[in-house]
DNA sequence: ATTTACTTTCTGAAATTATTGAAAGTTAAT
DNA sequence: ATTAACTTTCAATAATTTCAGAAAGTAAAT
């Protein structure tokens, strides 16, 4: 079975676009295919559709898995793996923020922590720790945001989407309500 | 006037998170520097900071300035152009942010959209478009939701992110109050 | 118009990363 | 124990990306 000429070109795009969300071309490539295509696939048929080695598909997946993006099926009375997403879209997007924060972030909030640590012992040192700061400060934001975010139910969540630009207004409304402190 | 050691660092780290952000270790090392040094900074002074060639720092330049993330700078009596940090942390966050959207996420939509108006001739093709129709509606929410965020005064913000877990209560809250709907 | 002080562009070399395909590994069936 | 049907690993190669340094470009000062 081949795929289709949009369904194709859906593929190379993630393909292309692979490389920007930590992957590489070919792990894209097969990522797509595998959230299109509604049966579970081989490595082989992976291989076949894609035009690629069956090593370089072993590599993938391994990746794939690392990332936990796809999981392992198996049909009783056949040897081979078969290979399909690990969930629906949302929670692959959001498997997918979640690495790239622990390999961007968290280093670099490490590093961070460290070096504010030191006393500055002149002027530009004093202003480098200043600036440093503000970047800590908004990684320390972004991290701790993210992950009230996904504290929140499904249906809170939904609704905080619908919400759009009233989220000003709710905030607003907030502060009348308890406008003691 | 060269690096402290833990400055260095910093630099270099950024080098390594460079890549990960869409531009080169390079690039990312320019950036840093240029953001941690109190005073703009010649092209001249960047590659003697680096250890890197003029012609490439003049590259790094070019691209810094595609992302707005760098500004310009004469002093009078002066021919040497003087470069700086374009804005404040938060202020190149969000370019980054924005660029990253341009380039990764709409794209994306834009061929979504393209496949999406076919119609299925076949059950295959039916699920494909199922599921890119649903990447296609994570990706309108999260370009939605991160417009809306960026049209909040830094006030309201700064309460949104302050409010953390507490996002869920006042939405059940609102609920609550107009629960006529 | 020339010189001088700079910036940009470009080419090929170097480094890095991705890919193949063959060999080795694994495991179920015979 | 051997074979057959798979998967994984890895060394060699291919493709891509990064980079230095030279050459070309620009424009202020003389």
């Amino acid at each position: 079975m081949s795929l289709s000429e949009k369904n194709f070109a859906f593929v190379m795009h993630c393909g292309e676009m692979g490389s920007r969300w930590g992957f590489n071309r070919t792990i894209g490539q097969m990522c797509g295919l595998l959230i299109i295509t509604k049966n579970p696939m081989t490595a082989n048929e992976i291989a076949d559709a894609l035009s690629i080695s069956r090593g370089n598909v072993s590599m993938g997946i391994k990746e794939l898995q690392s990332w936990q993006l796809i999981k392992v099926q198996h049909i009783p009375g056949d040897r081979k793996e078969y290979y399909a997403p690990a969930g629906e879209i949302w929670d692959m997007a959001n498997r997918v923020f979640e690495e790239r924060k622990k390999r961007e972030i968290e280093p670099t909030l490490t590093l961070l922590r460290d070096n504010l640590l030191d006393e500055a012992s002149n002027d530009d040192e004093l202003y480098a720790q200043k600036q440093m700061g503000e970047i800590h400060n908004l990684l320390e934001t972004v991290t701790k945001w993210s992950s009230e975010l996904q504290r929140l139910t499904p249906e809170q969540l939904n609704k905080l989407m619908k919400l759009g630009s009233g989220i000003g207004k709710v905030i607003d409304l907030k502060d009348k309500i308890f406008k003691k402190e």
